[in-house]
DNA sequence: TAGGGCACGTTAAACGTTTAAGTAGTGGTG
DNA sequence: CACCACTACTTAAACGTTTAACGTGCCCTA
């Protein structure tokens, strides 16, 4: 269709293909009046490069494939949008792309087949949603092939990854509500075995300890990443006797904290005041509920970009100087913990 | 790296290239006994197949570029996620995948040389936000590349586009705010040439004159996709005097929905009872929100479906039915707008 | 038995680049 | 003048596939 090939732009110049390549790569000296001529007549037939030729001939195809798991339609993804403008921004710097995976679960036998589809299509990738036992970086991993993943796995698999320190994040809000004088803290924490998961309940853990505070056993509750569990769950806590109803509730994500402030809502309690609500990702909308909603804040963008880097140096060989890499979060106090609490022991 | 060819399988196996390729294509018959030999061989090897090489010799990239305007930080896009997920498994159905490109707003004069390297890379693209006077479907238009718009352009561009028929979704949201009792109807429009803006515009003036109401100037408040641009605009409207301040108000997005939501519970009104709140989008929120968004949904899943089997029957010149498509938004009616209302004359 | 038709393989050209190695031509140096 | 160094350009092989065209040998039929 295109087809104005680099031969076309020699004929039509008077030059050779080598001659033409580096003109317009600019990969060795040309004379000033031959290299103009190029241009002009590049110009003038509306030449552009064939990328695939050119991948070809360099062995690499510039793409990076970007996998995560689309959540289903009625949720919402917190962070998809930063991210991936992210990552696609940082691979343009390097001449990269983005190409998008969303992995599909059906990973039945179609995953030897999906795998050899996968690879070859492009130079590295970039996982999301890691879990723990996770099937893409075990088969990355066996096949060798190059990528970074946003999120640990299995603490003996060896592989690039940056993560957020949940714990931290989790510890920090903790923190946050002894401080306010909540004495009663629940927390919804995810089932399964994510490691996400059991990191941010960890940090839990860990406030309760350190403020001296014992957790009774009712106010770690499980529920799953969904609006619907966590508002369940959320009304669980609140059916307890009132000397042991929280004052305060955890979630393990935004998408969760908002089952909690509309189960609080529905409840009568006024949230903020009543019932401390802190959530986790700072999702866009965090902002703009009522109350604001306190959360634990991950830097997105400095992620995808520090995955970005890091997986092209991988790709070059070059030698990747942290291969773990954990970053810290950041609590973003709204009004839903604004108000500071007496505990009405 | 990877480094097993066809050739080496070819080696192994005692065959050709060509038998080889036959085999793992199966493009051709060839004998039992030796496809099981080549398969075994290939498996053996662990043969993976170049996609690059294959592609060349095919001259096409089975690549379609997704371009998007990514939105500021502190926003959040309604349907990136659904699209994105939606087109690339369409794509991936017919063999293509999708390659993300965040359309930079620097067009300066960087916008050659950027069309220069987008295309040639993917076979077709699929654009999103198109705007009258869109700088990139004249482009693409000019160069007479395969492409697919959501959202239509200038009328008298031809290219292959589908839209939301916002016209009827606002012209819905009105009916359905006057079948309510309500009189006194506001709408927060998006100022500037945004063609969808438009639309949505018509349909509330339609839905009005419908009804032989005529709209106080004061009620149609220009106001950018932001929150804050749509809440100053709201506050606006309440400062009104009471016989002219609309007890009912249609925003352009939900985005700014949620900014007329917050702008009346902070001027102390019961939204959804004293104030009739309607977005346009159904973004995953809406329904978590309190009260509920009553708000006008995109098919945005068909729509991209639809988008990329009209682009690879473009892409492969097999015609396309219908070359401009209108799909018909639905009315999601929640708790913002369900009490019934009578107007207080 | 000559001939066509079929099944199964192979050969080699092509896809559009890049780049190592080679060829002229020029000017400077001993 | 012989030699070298340098500049400017060309030749041609490679990157890993696909596929049209071309052998073979074999069976079937007239």
């Amino acid at each position: 269709m295109a087809g104005t090939t680099i031969r076309d732009v020699a004929r039509e110049a008077g030059v050779s293909t080598a001659t033409v390549s580096y003109v317009l790569n600019g990969s060795r000296r040309v004379g000033d009046e031959t290299r103009e001529r190029v241009l002009q007549t590049a110009r003038r037939l509306g030449y552009r490069a064939n990328f695939t030729a050119r991948n070809l001939q360099a062995s690499e195809t510039r793409l990076l494939g970007y996998s995560w798991r689309p959540s289903p339609i009625d949720q919402f993804n917190p962070i998809l949008d930063q991210f991936l403008q992210s990552i696609a921004e940082a691979a343009a710097r390097h001449d990269y792309r983005i190409l998008a995976f969303p992995s599909i679960d059906v990973h039945a036998e179609l995953s030897a087949y999906e795998e050899m589809m996968l690879i070859g299509q492009v130079d590295g990738f970039i996982l999301t949603n890691t879990n723990f036992d996770d099937e893409r970086v075990l088969a990355l991993v066996k096949n060798e092939f190059p990528f970074v993943s946003f999120g640990r796995a299995n603490e003996d698999w060896d592989f690039l990854w940056i993560d957020v320190d949940g714990k931290a994040g989790t510890l920090a809000a903790t923190r946050h509500l002894v401080a306010l004088g909540h004495r009663r803290i629940a927390f919804l924490a995810w089932p399964g075995k994510s490691q996400t998961g059991f990191y941010r309940l960890q940090g839990y853990l860990d406030g309760l300890s350190e403020a001296g505070l014992s957790a009774d056993p009712d106010w770690i509750q499980l529920a799953g990443n969904f609006y619907d569990e966590s508002y369940a769950a959320t009304q669980r806590l609140l059916a307890l006797s009132l000397d042991r109803r929280p004052s305060a509730i955890i979630a393990s994500s935004d998408l969760m904290a908002l089952g909690v402030l509309n189960a609080g809502w529905d409840a009568g309690l006024e949230v903020g005041r009543e019932l401390a609500v802190v959530g986790f990702d700072d999702a866009p909308i965090a902002r703009y509920l009522r109350p604001g909603l306190t959360t634990v804040a991950q830097p997105i963008v400095e992620i995808g970009e520090q995955l970005v880097t890091m997986l092209i140096d991988e790709i070059c060989d070059r030698p990747v100087q942290q291969r773990h890499r954990l970053l810290q979060p950041s609590l973003i106090v709204r009004a839903s913990s604004a108000a500071s609490f007496v505990s009405s022991r």
